[in-house]
DNA sequence: GCTGATCATTTTGCATTCATTTTTTGGAAG
DNA sequence: CTTCCAAAAAATGAATGCAAAATGATCAGC
């Protein structure tokens, strides 16, 4: 068998970005379809976006898809060669390291946020899948692990409150999404425990309505989860 | 005479946003001019985005002119409404207060990475800039003053050396800087002297290295700038 | 046999065109 | 005079067409 958990990074963002609209409009739907395809990894890194099979793909004409195409560019998902078509991006390293560092910010933001104005009813859902977390970790089911971990982070964004750090950070996951190594984290026992020990951390801090230092341990929790997923080069899946 | 300084929030994003492109397009340049031609109030808040006017004030045909504006809306910059066209979005004092939390996240983020590798001949740079503001600001040349702010803001954004953190961060400040509102800022001298103290915070901070420490005074100096802004509700100028 | 140039094919970028939908205008009824 | 309806006008959303650029394929030259 392959790698046990070909599954993306434990991130969170479910829907794929969406700065708040009034209404949801026709073109949205291709869009959202087009991202997705991409995000889910049916183009190879860096290869070319073949405009006439994808307007095929999707039943519509280059004009719409051409837009689409456009707003994936602006949101860093694909590059725009003049005059040379579309790429979908890769990432290297240190973009990756960005885009975590940035990620990692916006959940500190989201973290000291929450402790503002998260109720005890979210506060118990979100304990709630903790304990389920701790179970999978126990048992070493991975899959649930990874599931649960994920639940968290997105509740606590959620718990924020705010629609624009929501958008933002979905934006940033979704290139994300594209890179897979969990199987990486999945064979590194000790960082898994490491990891488990932060997220005990990060209820307690939010128990407390502690922002300030909640912000700092999502941040650096952030960062380890990085070196983890970067450390042993034993990455890339597929 | 009128309000004294009808500028932007003293917020920083000299560029646009520019998320890291190879090679400069053509299609890039509409894009950016019209992105100009929006953020700098050509259009009233909330007024309808005229294609075709904008078709021969640009020189082009609607289908780049369509492409640019599906890319600015999903920037957040209009709103696309199904069959009845593109609208300048209005910020609600809500989405107001969310942009400067997000913006003070970042920012904050901005200062932890600064810490980390910031170099002396930077922060020189920066500590002459915070000196130059502190003339101005003893002068009350508020002109000045509000330039230098930006100035160091930006400098520490700089500083982060991370470009998806940059091209995010201008994201939002071009949102931003459509609201006008300075006037409000430079009658409250109490907020004045206040962040002055806040810069002294930060530079300080700053000189020492202590991210975590940096990144909760930035924070809080972004959510202390807004109160300032909104509070009076003598606001939006002209 | 391999490198480099010329030409055909494909693809991109933009303008134009067409079908729908919305908005406006005019008028008739109450 | 106001309100409602209908038709004209305009605008939007998408498809097609066309010029320019790039890709590749073939062929000449070394």
């Amino acid at each position: 068998m392959s790698e046990p958990f070909l599954d993306t990074l434990d991130e969170q963002s479910p829907a794929p970005a969406e700065i708040a609209k009034p209404v949801a409009s026709l073109h949205e739907g291709l869009l959202v379809a087009l991202r997705d395809f991409i995000v889910e990894g049916n183009l190879e890194d860096g290869a070319r976006v073949p405009e006439r099979a994808l307007c095929e793909r999707f039943n519509i004409s280059r004009t719409p898809l051409r837009e689409a195409l456009k707003v994936l560019a602006a949101e860093g998902l694909i590059e725009l060669l003049p005059n040379r078509g579309a790429r979908v991006r890769e990432l290297s390293s240190a973009d990756l390291r960005e885009l975590f560092d940035v990620m990692g910010g916006l959940e500190a933001l989201a973290g000291r946020l929450a402790c503002e104005r998260i109720t005890e009813v979210e506060f118990a859902e979100i304990e709630r899948i903790h304990h389920e977390m701790y179970r999978f970790y126990l048992r070493r089911d991975m899959h649930g692990y990874f599931h649960c971990n994920q639940a968290i982070h997105q509740l606590i964004v959620a718990a924020a409150g705010n629609a624009t750090l929501s958008a933002t950070y979905a934006g940033l996951a979704g290139r994300i999404r594209r890179v897979r190594y969990s199987a990486n984290l999945a064979k590194d026992r000790d960082r898994l425990g490491e990891a488990m020990r932060e997220h005990e951390a990060i209820l307690d801090a939010l128990r407390r309505r502690a922002g300030s230092e909640l912000s700092d341990i999502l941040f650096l929790h952030l960062r380890n989860k990085l070196k983890a997923a970067q450390a042993p080069a034993l990455a890339a899946g597929a």
